[in-house]
RNA sequence: GGGCCCGUGGGUUAGUUUGGCUAUGCUUGGAGCUUUGGGAGCUUUAGACCCCGGUUCAAAUCCGGGCGGGCCCA
């Protein structure tokens, strides 16, 4: 009873209610403030904004050691450039129209672009713009204008560049703090090679990027080849990472895209090859946003707020004055030396020495996922003591003289638990899809389960997914990079395939 | 794209159906006392009817428009 009690005057919904736990613990955690009066456009709190650089070291330290350099675009684009954009995308979109049997094409294909998500500045003041701009929505238009100035010959390639900019979108539809919004904290690194083979390197690498980031953040990821109807536009094809959330939604966190020489080819980018003739340069981009963070909140958390892995958290250890009577003083002085040996050895810490009682600001580190908190009191400071409690459970004495040991053990403890969980997750939320019947039309041998992800053999034509889509209500996310182990019939076709596809509910 | 719902201090909420007195409670912020090993207590103080227009003797309440927010379906 008493427990109840608690957790109604803290206020948070349980994690297992999850559309209401994400936007309150968001908030709740000081990450953002959702009052800003527009649509999916929060304000960064400073405990939110911190966590999200430290998401972004990670990845341009990974920027730095695979020889990409940082660069800066500027926000607005010139409206002419977009007509260059949009004859690419029509024109391929076409070229494909004229390639495939029309009966085996999707029904429901939306038209490719931004064109209708992006904003537009029309006026400088009170005049009307002569050629009005908009506000980049990803930035290969801004960038392939420039390409072609910096690319001359095939020795000023490979170029590999990346940026972390603000990109704006005006999304139609539900908005929800890091997953869906209109002003986007968007990673995008350019890449510009001489030839395909080279960029599919390039892809590689990017992918290899992935997976040691996402083990930092915890993140336990299905890496996919989207179907060609899900393709970014102007690209050959785009390799898409997802994460499953509790709901049992995927939320794309990364793409990356190869674009052979398409868009090469749409802005005249060129270069002097070894013969001394010009070849068009191919090309990929690798993409990243704030859906990282909004992804760790939602693999990690628990009833309490938030866990953050040790690598992005503002604090990785707090530490807890429990002062009595005369001794704030020492206690205070203590804590103090400790923290700064901590800091010596590099880690965040936050002596929380609010004029408030202990389990109050227990309370609120717990909700803020802090990995490690420490308490010191007389008993301890007699002792020689401190008492160390973990944010995945367990709390333990430690004598200070092995504290630097404790400490680096605790927190790499803590980072492998909360990769395990997160793969121990990742399996019990991916089932076989049921058979699929086809008598007086289409059906399904079993009901699919709201909070899953699914996988099935297939080699059918896009309208053949659409008739899948439409049965299950899932949205194929697209091919497994892996094969299956051995051949199995299409669930649709019949036809023995080794390809494998992941369908799911998506953000 | 279609439909539905909602705007009251920082948060949450009563009051709106049936117009009428100083707009309710909890929480939060400030000050003070007291206290500190899992949300202590007391005193005191601050803070709200989204905007514009209409109806009326009188509008948080009714009507119209705008802005903002949320939900559902395709």
């Amino acid at each position: 009873m008493g427990d109840e009690n608690q957790k109604s005057k803290r206020g948070i919904p349980p994690k297992s209610n999850f559309n209401e736990w994400y936007p309150f613990i968001v908030e709740a955690a000081e990450l953002i403030d959702k009052r800003y009066p527009i649509k999916g456009m929060d304000v960064w709190r400073p405990y939110g904004w911190k966590t999200m650089r430290l998401i972004d070291s990670h990845t341009h330290k990974e920027m730095e050691r695979t020889g990409h350099g940082e660069c800066n675009f500027p926000l607005l684009i010139p409206e002419d450039l977009l007509e260059k954009e949009n004859k690419l995308v029509s024109l391929l979109k076409r070229a494909r129209e004229q390639g495939v049997d029309p009966e085996d094409l999707r029904h429901d294909e939306e038209e490719a672009g931004f064109k209708k998500e992006v904003y537009w500045v029309k006026h400088a003041g009170e005049n009307k713009l002569d050629i009005p701009m908009f506000l980049r929505p990803t930035s290969e238009t801004a960038m392939y204008t420039m390409f072609p100035l910096w690319i001359r010959s095939h020795a000023d390639l490979p170029l590999k560049i990346y940026q972390t900019v603000n990109t704006f979108r005006y999304e139609t539809k539900q908005t929800r703090s890091f997953i869906r919004v209109r002003e986007i904290h968007f990673f995008e690194a350019h890449t510009a090679h001489v030839d395909e083979e080279c960029a599919t390197k390039q892809i590689e690498e990017d992918l290899e990027i992935v997976s040691r980031l996402m083990t930092k953040f915890a993140l336990p990821v299905i890496i996919s080849k989207r179907p060609t109807w899900d393709t970014f536009p102007g690209a050959w094809y785009t390799i898409a990472i997802d994460v499953v959330m509790p709901n049992g939604r995927t939320l794309q966190v990364a793409s990356v895209h190869h674009y052979r020489d398409q868009w090469a080819k749409a802005f005249d980018i060129t270069y002097e090859n070894i013969n001394g003739s010009q070849s068009y340069v191919h090309q990929t981009t690798y993409g990243m946003s704030e859906r990282l963070l909004g992804a760790i909140v939602g693999m990690h958390g628990d009833d309490n707020g938030l866990i953050l892995p040790p690598a992005v958290s503002p604090f990785q250890i707090v530490l807890i004055p429990i002062i009595s009577k005369n001794n704030s003083e020492i206690i205070l002085k203590e804590l103090d030396l400790i923290s700064e040996k901590l800091k010596k050895l590099g880690y965040r810490t936050h002596i929380d020495n609010r004029n408030i009682r202990p389990g109050q600001k227990y309370y609120d580190w717990e909700l803020k996922g802090v990995p490690i908190r420490l308490d010191f009191g007389q008993r301890d400071f007699d002792s020689n003591n401190i008492m160390c409690t973990s944010r995945i459970g367990g709390k333990e004495q430690i004598n200070l003289d092995n504290l630097e040991e404790e400490i680096s053990t605790k927190l790499n403890q803590i980072q492998n638990e909360m990769v395990e969980m997160g793969a121990n997750k990742l399996n019990s939320s991916i089932k076989k899809l049921p058979q699929l019947i086809n008598e007086d039309g289409w059906k399904l041998s079993e009901k699919i389960e709201n909070d899953k992800v699914y996988w099935t053999a297939f080699e059918g034509t896009d309208s053949d997914a659409e008739i899948i889509e439409r049965l299950t209500g899932l949205t194929f996310l697209g091919e497994s990079l892996d094969n299956l182990d051995s051949e199995m019939e299409c669930c649709i076709t019949g036809k023995n395939t080794n390809c494998k596809v992941f369908l799911a509910k998506t953000y």
